[in-house]
RNA sequence: GCCGUGGUGGCGGAACUGGUAGACGCGCUGGACUUAAAAUCCAGUGAGCUUUGCUCGUGAGAGUUCGAGUCUCUCCCGCGGCACCA
């Protein structure tokens, strides 16, 4: 490829001067705000993937155009430095985390300095620094003081291959999200975020949000509210009752049988009553062995086993009903215990059919005669309360027999313990007179030692650490023991974009002040996959600060964008494995940033996956060699004409608006057309100023030299964006297109403003017209002003 | 299954509240420059046909309308989320 102009030079001329002139650096509390973040990265041994700079030149662009607009922009940049690979690689390889991390945002670093993103660089965080891991564990303790953490015995996500707890968030489909391998339950004792504290504000406000309807969906769907109520059934000669939630009490009458799931407690409490416990027994053992994901196939029949010489009474009639386990109950939603009504539910209808069980109808369906249905409906075989909707039985059924109405969440408190080394110690001491004693405020942070051994035996790492370990009992000063387990990553990552307001307060996590100024984020831009992670957590987090009084609003991110995969050529993913990763720096030597930039904004919509195509570069390559060319050989005029007049405030007004939509493509092409029509024509240097101003969020580096070539002596980044003049872009010859019966068959050109009178006639004496109409009466004459005619004959 | 989202040329994609479908870019075709090529520049480029022009065309089918890519209904397909959640 031949180069008209050299980006290897210019750009790190550039760059170097942009960090000299501090030019990106931003003061706390400075006239108009605005955050724009974009989530920082794991620094992976891989190195920077053409998906991050995807994300990272939309929040740029958005940065630098706020500026322009005379905004005090925060655009900080970090690294989520924590986590399983690190430690991994040094199992492997005998390097120490530490070692790698340093390493890896080096690399990281320098790869995104490359694409000349302007970043504050004096606001950077890095999670694993003892510096931000002490307020990491600072935020432990202030949830532990309210309670908010809390550690339990409980069946827990564990991954065998990585030797450690997973929150649910990181199970996808039963399999661990990082090795994909199949997670078991175990009962173990861990710290949990009570995030259920805040359940309900965290699901209601997001309908507030400007997030997109897939993220708020999901988020949705995770959180998962459903209404009901809880019912008692008695067991007939026992003491004990089993508590059911359901979210149809309106059918409490066709309930004919109830089932436990097998982890029930009352199975095993009231062994002495099942008559076939043996086989029970088995059933039970069978489900255990059951992976997760084979458990909640789909597809799969439905199995139980009934528990002979229990029976329930359905409180609402009194029936004796039978009781059964089934795996198809969940021991961990609701209260792991259902009344089955056969009649108005698949499931219990299809387990009905199979066991040959009773089924009542209740609901009066519509019109269908089928046996099953789900809808709501007009109550019948139930007593009095025949001829009631299904809304208005719900409570009055519910108060009968003594219920009450209440909600479920699908949503587990969070799991923030991890069995492994690479990750913030949890500042906890365990001390056997004291019990339980957190590690006291002055002494964070709680330094993650070096005496350990990585290789992970389910245990953390940090058991064998004598250094570490023992210690004294902050409270009484006896032999105590830390906790070793260490805060899952997303703890680290909960809080990050608060340090940025004061990432080098030494005092505090940050002050007050900074957040009343920087939050909430104006902009967040990242992938689609931390929907029901990180940002759930971020909220968490934020809620709870608020309370505590430390910050002053509810919603961390009020604009959330998601940028799309970018595939590889193949359309697939861009995976090693296929051999067809695309690696930014090989397109930064080859090409430069400006056009990388540019070409991932051109390729389509923000938030669509798209496939990479080595030629589409070539097309931006082309338009920034273009303007090039056109700026720094301009014959400058000494008054515009009216065409460059026109489309350069159409193009102010087209780039303006679709940055603010983050609609890059089209503001791109809008500059293509801006260059398409004046190259062949000689426009003044203000206009020429005004375009590259307006680029300049999109290739900065090419502005910048073009800026200084054509002989303006400050940066192009001190300008004021230019404005457009809406009287300007009005054409005064309009194109009116003319139909016949909804047909376009003609067009001519006409002044603005024409009256209908007029343009009547003209298009009538069209001769393509005439023909169409052909003597035929004109039925109707449709006119939109300065746009169409319709005839319709 | 439920929820969300999308389906437009050879390709990536444009099209504001219904109003000239295919902007912009890639690719392709022809031409200019060149010994030649690359690069660059100019022209063309949805399909079909009986080619001054006409017909068809935005996943399929119906509807509303003077007029539908856009609105309504039914269906098909892709992608994402949840999924035996009672």
């Amino acid at each position: 490829m031949t180069t008209y102009y050299n980006h290897q030079k210019i750009e790190k001329k550039w760059q170097a001067k942009w960090d000299q002139l501090e030019i990106n650096r931003v003061e706390n509390g400075k006239g108009k705000k605005k955050y724009i973040l974009g989530m920082f990265p794991y620094p992976s041994g891989d190195g920077l993937h053409v998906g991050h700079p995807e994300g990272y030149t939309a929040t740029d662009i958005a940065s630098r155009y706020y500026r322009f607009q005379g905004f005090n922009v925060l655009q900080p940049m970090g690294w989520d430095s924590f986590g399983l690979p690190a430690e991994n690689f040094a199992i492997k390889e005998g390097v120490h985390p530490r070692e790698k991390t340093k390493e890896n945002i080096k690399t990281f670093k320098r790869q995104i300095k490359s694409l000349g993103f302007s970043y504050d660089w004096s606001r950077e965080v890095n999670t694993s620094s003892p510096d931000y891991y002490k307020w990491t564990q600072w935020l432990f303790l202030k949830l532990y003081e309210k309670d908010l953490a809390y550690k339990k015995k409980a069946p827990v996500n564990w991954c065998d291959s990585c030797k450690t707890v997973l929150a649910n968030e990181q199970v996808v489909q039963g399999k661990c999200e990082r090795c994909e391998n199949d997670v078991i339950q175990k009962d173990l004792n861990q710290w949990f975020f009570k995030t259920t504290e805040y359940v309900e504000e965290l699901l209601e406000k997001i309908d507030g949000l400007d997030w997109s309807q897939a993220l708020k969906t999901t988020q949705k769907n995770w959180i998962g509210k459903s209404e009901g109520a809880r019912l008692k059934f008695k067991v007939l000669t026992t003491d004990d009752q089993i508590e059911v939630f359901t979210t149809r009490p309106d059918t409490l009458f066709g309930a004919t049988y109830m089932v436990l799931a097998p982890e029930h407690e009352l199975v095993n409490k009231l062994k002495g009553n099942i008559e076939n416990f043996k086989e029970v027994e088995k059933y039970i053992e069978k489900s255990k062995s059951k992976s997760n994901l084979e458990r909640t196939d789909l597809n799969k029949e439905k199995s139980g086993i009934k528990l002979k010489g229990l029976i329930a009474i359905n409180p609402a009639n009194d029936k004796e009903i039978p009781i059964y386990i089934a795996d198809y109950v969940l021991t961990n939603y609701g209260t792991g215990a259902i009344m089955a009504v056969p009649a108005h539910d698949e499931r219990d209808y299809e387990f009905a059919k199979k066991y040959n069980l009773e089924i009542i109808d209740v609901i009066k369906s519509d019109d269908n005669k089928e046996e099953l249905f789900t809808g709501d409906g007009i109550l019948i075989n139930s007593d009095k309360f025949d001829g009631l909707t299904s809304s208005e039985a719900i409570k009055k059924i519910t108060n009968k027999v003594d219920g009450y109405l209440e909600t479920q969440y699908k949503i587990r408190d969070w799991l923030v313990s991890r069995q492994r080394y690479w990750g913030s110690p949890i500042p906890i001491i365990y001390c056997d007179a004291c019990g339980t004693v957190p590690v006291p405020e002055k002494n964070l942070p709680v330094i993650l030692p070096d005496d350990v051994d990585f290789k992970p035996t389910g245990q953390s790492p940090l058991v064998d650490s004598k250094t570490f370990h023992d210690v004294k009992c902050p409270k009484c000063g006896d032999k105590a023991k830390r906790e070793v387990d260490t805060m899952d990553t997303f703890v680290c990552s909960s809080w990050y974009f608060l340090r940025y307001c004061d990432a080098s307060n030494n005092k505090e996590p940050f002050s007050k002040k900074s957040l009343k100024y920087w939050l909430p984020v104006d902009l967040y831009i990242g992938g689609m996959e931390h929907a029901v992670g990180h940002l759930i957590y971020s909220r968490f987090i934020t809620k709870f600060l608020r309370d505590q009084g430390y910050l002053n609003f509810d919603e961390p991110f009020t604009k959330i964008r998601n940028q799309g995969l970018i595939l590889a050529e193949d359309s697939r993913k861009m995976s090693k494995r296929w051999g067809n990763v695309i690696n930014p720096d090989d397109v930064v030597d080859e090409f430069g940033a400006d056009t990388l930039r540019m070409y991932e904004m051109f390729m389509g919509p923000l938030e669509d996956s798209k496939p990479w195509n080595k030629r589409g570069i070539i097309g931006i390559r082309r338009f920034l060699e273009k303007v090039y060319k056109y700026s720094t050989n301009l014959k400058e005029a000494d008054k515009d004409d009216e065409e460059v007049t026109k489309i350069l405030h159409k193009t102010i007004k087209k780039v303006t608006e679709d940055i603010e939509n983050l609609s890059f493509n089209t503001a791109i092409a809008s500059m293509m057309e801006f260059m398409n029509t004046v190259t062949k024509l000689n426009i003044t240097k203000d206009s020429l100023n005004k375009f590259l101003i307006l680029l300049a969020p999109f290739a900065p580096h090419i502005c910048e030299e073009i800026n200084e070539e054509i002989g303006n002596k400050e940066t192009i980044f001190n300008n004021k964006w230019p404005k457009y003049d809406e009287k300007l872009i009005i054409d005064d010859k309009i194109t009116i297109a003319i139909q016949v019966n909804g047909k376009l068959r003609d067009t001519i050109i006409v002044n603005r403003g024409i009256s209908e009178k007029d343009i009547k006639k003209q298009a009538l004496d069209l001769p393509k017209i005439k023909k169409f109409i052909d003597g035929n009466e004109i039925k109707k004459f449709i006119y939109v002003p300065n746009k169409l005619i319709n005839l319709v004959v």
